[in-house]
DNA sequence: CGGCATTTTGACAATCGTCAATCAGTGTGG
DNA sequence: CCACACTGATTGACGATTGTCAAAATGCCG
């Protein structure tokens, strides 16, 4: 299966075949994690920088009184812990949700590839604004809009940046979200999370068989959530003017 | 008064006379722009980097259906757009709050400076990371806290914010907030802040005299919003209680 | 088959939103 | 100095969304 790492950085900058090589060679060491697992804690303080090659992961905090909210999935191609060595330690903790094979990564390798680079580093700055502003949209959608369509512009969401990296269809992929996670992160209750979800359903926007999620219009599915992708930045994006939306190798 | 761009980078890095000096270079020619200005708007594609030196400012995106979230402040010393030019363009806007001071540096002129003066480069690497940070615990905040915590959370992050960089005393500082700025901010009614405010207040947990807040008792409010700062990443933590409850939802 | 996590349901309560009116503060012009 | 206008704060009544509790159904796995 291709590369999700270079598949997604390709979407910020201009990859050479020389930066897709370094970026190949990196990813070949992977390490296998289980499913519900911890990857990072809050207070840690990560030496290497983490890198999700396949499967599932999120960014989450816990509360005082055991509350749980999660900030943030991460799917293949994206990292963990990019930058943190510079803060003194992690002020929240990533878990797997699935079983996922990671990379680790020195973190000096990191600074000589990125000095070495020019193309890479402009990538991996395009990889992490590119997380704070779905960080935001997600402040957005718990904000102002009621919990259907902040479902479904999750929902939108998670299509559009699996399949940048080649891990959804045109309408499905594969969601082993429970619905207690679903809830932790949309700051809803399991029950109004189930609902919410039936409704969806009802309407005919989604279709959920095992952990197989289906969205037989995406296009509808956008409309109702009010989804605009233009806060992922990505290239071949159907409301951008997009001179080469070639993703000639991302067929399988 | 002190430089509130210096003050604040201290927290994140140990920087030299020098590097305040060039810091101080730098911000020494401003802008002034009125308040409720626009200073970026969704869709722009900045050239230079500003910076607000006086005032506040807040990011914040529109929805088609003419609601606002706003999901960040801007205090004297924070950036506004650090690293963007990176991304095609913005995908949220920026305003004054009230009347700012602004610095605006060219694009090219960042870039030599974290060339030439690496303890400069690796604060600015620390602001960007500690904005993101504020973003997720916005996030928790709105999906776990009931509104009167995370109100009073969010008026201790200003506090703590403010004070780094000497803009806030012990227990107060100028609140220049709209009731509806602060319903767009924490995701709730105008109607429902007002409520809450006032219960803060008949709970003596604030007062507000025209536009100054004042926290009688900042500790206080701190433990009825579990306020940590760690989030934060700033020196001179005083209190390091430990954020995580014992619960093992998430698994090992 | 039995055990466990997850999903689903129902009944009920609390939080929070909406609408609409009133009040208070501020600034302006006559 | 006061009338006026305007924005922002406050209040009351009511309704909708969402949360809680508790139980039952479903599905998965050894």
């Amino acid at each position: 299966m291709s590369n999700p790492l270079i598949l997604r950085l390709q979407h910020g900058a201009d990859l050479a075949d020389e930066d897709c090589a370094v970026l190949a060679d990196i990813t070949s060491r992977t390490r296998e994690v289980g499913p519900r697992e911890d990857l990072i804690r809050e207070g840690d303080k990560p030496e290497h920088v983490r890198l999700i090659l396949e499967g599932f992961a999120f960014r989450y905090k816990m509360l005082p009184d055991g509350s749980r909210q999660i900030t943030g999935y991460l799917v293949p191609g994206d990292f963990c812990d990019l930058h943190v060595w510079i803060l003194g330690e992690m002020d929240h903790s990533i878990a797997t949700l699935t079983r996922c094979s990671v990379v680790e990564i020195p973190g000096e390798t990191v600074t000589e590839l990125t000095a070495r680079y020019p193309r890479i580093a402009r990538a991996l700055w395009w990889a992490t604004l590119v997380d704070d502003a779905v960080t935001r949209e997600a402040l957005v959608s718990m904000g102002q809009r009621p919990a259907d369509r902040q479902l479904a512009h999750f929902l939108c969401e998670l299509l559009v940046r699996l399949q940048a990296v080649g891990r959804a269809s045109e309408t499905s992929y594969e969601f082993p979200v429970t619905q207690e996670d679903l809830g932790d992160t949309l700051g809803l209750s399991t029950v109004h999370v189930n609902r919410t979800l039936q409704k969806l359903r009802d309407d005919g926007l989604i279709t959920l068989k095992g952990k197989t999620l289906t969205i037989p219009d995406p296009d509808a599915l956008k409309r109702f959530s009010a989804f605009n992708p233009n806060y992922l930045h990505l290239r071949s994006g159907e409301n951008k003017t997009d001179p080469r939306g070639n993703d000639s190798r991302s067929g399988a």
